[in-house]
DNA sequence: CCTTGACCCTCCAATGGTGTCAGGGTGCAT
DNA sequence: ATGCACCCTGACACCATTGGAGGGTCAAGG
C-alpha cells in the first residue's frame, strides 16, 4: 500500500501521514527500492486509531500516550480512563467558554434592532462591558493585511 | 502613556499590541522621540474594544470589520448584527462538534471499569467504531517530539 | 556623572495542524 | 518512449501568541 492508499484508507492526508512520522507520532513506514513508504494493514489499524482519537479532538501528545497504551497488552483500563476522562474535562471547559462567548453575543444581538439606523447595542457593549470571557488559553484565526482602524 | 500602561488598561499583551499594529488591525501608535509608542484615551478605547472582541471569540479579520463598523457613524446596525450572528453560528457549530466529542468519549469512558485489568472498552471502541465527528476543521494543540508506536 | 533597573525597541523563532507549491523521481499503461 | 498518476523532499503560509536575544531610553539615587 502506497502513501495515497493508506491515505484513503484512514481519512488522513498523505501531508499528514508524512508529518505524524516527521514528529515521531508513529514509526517511520517501510520503505520500497523506490523510496516509496509501504504501509501493512498493521499501520493501516493504527493510524486509523490515531485519526479516531483525532476527531474526538486528542492532541497529538495525548494520541501519543493513547497509542502506548493501545499497544501495551499490560496496560491498566485506568490509565485510559484517567487520560480520556482528563480530555472530556478539557473539551468541557472548552465548551464552557465557548457558551458564555455566545450567550453574550446573542444578549447583544437580541438588543440590537438591526435596521439601517445607526445605533446599535453590540457596538456600544463591546464598547463598555465588563470582560466577558475570565482568563485562559484561547484559539482563533486571522488573514494578514486589512485597512482599519484609526 | 506608553506600550507597558496600555497593555494594563486593555489587557493586550506588549507582544500583541505590537503585532495587531503590525498586520494592520490597528493604526499605528504616534512616536515620543526616543522612538516609544505613545497611546492617547482613544487608542485605549478602541483597543479596549478589540480586546472584548476577542474575549468573543472573533477572528482578527473579524475585529478589523466591527472596527470600521464602530468608527463608522453611518453604519446601519443591521449589519453588525448580521457580524454578529454569523459569528454566533460559527460558535454553535464549534460547540455542537465539542458535544459530539464529549458524548462519544463519555459514551467509552463509561463502559470502561477503570481498574489494573487491561481491558479496555475505549480503546477498542478506538479502534473500531465509526467515525466519530464528521468533517470540517479541527484546531488542536501539541508539541514536537515524544517516544512513540509502532 | 554614572550606575542600576525598569522599561522600550526590533528581529527571529517557535508553537499545532494543515495546505500548497516547486522541482524532482517512479511506475505503469499505451 | 511518452504520458500521466503517483511519490519524494523541502520550503513556505496560515493564525494568534509567546519567547528570547541584543540593544536603546529614562528616571532615580549614589
Amino acid at each position: 500500500m502506497n502513501i495515497g492508499d493508506a491515505s484513503k484508507a484512514t481519512g488522513i492526508s498523505v501531508k499528514m501521514l508524512r508529518y505524524y512520522e516527521e514528529i515521531g507520532l508513529v514509526r517511520p513506514a517501510l520503505r520500497a527500492y523506490s523510496g516509496y513508504r509501504v504501509y501493512s494493514d498493521k499501520n493501516i489499524a493504527m493510524l486509523r486509531f490515531v485519526r479516531r482519537a483525532r476527531d474526538l479532538g486528542f492532541q497529538v501528545k495525548q494520541i501519543a500516550s493513547l497509542l502506548g497504551l493501545w499497544q501495551d497488552r499490560s496496560r491498566a483500563s485506568a490509565d485510559v480512563k484517567a487520560l480520556a476522562l482528563d480530555h472530556v474535562r478539557e473539551l468541557e471547559q472548552r465548551r464552557l467558554e465557548l457558551d458564555e462567548m455566545i450567550g453574550t453575543l446573542q444578549h447583544l444581538a437580541h438588543h440590537c434592532h438591526g435596521d439601517s439606523r445607526p445605533d446599535c447595542p453590540i457596538l456600544t457593549g463591546l464598547s463598555t462591558e465588563e470582560e466577558a470571557t475570565p482568563k485562559p488559553g484561547r484559539k482563533k484565526a486571522s488573514r494578514r493585511s486589512f485597512a482599519v482602524a484609526g
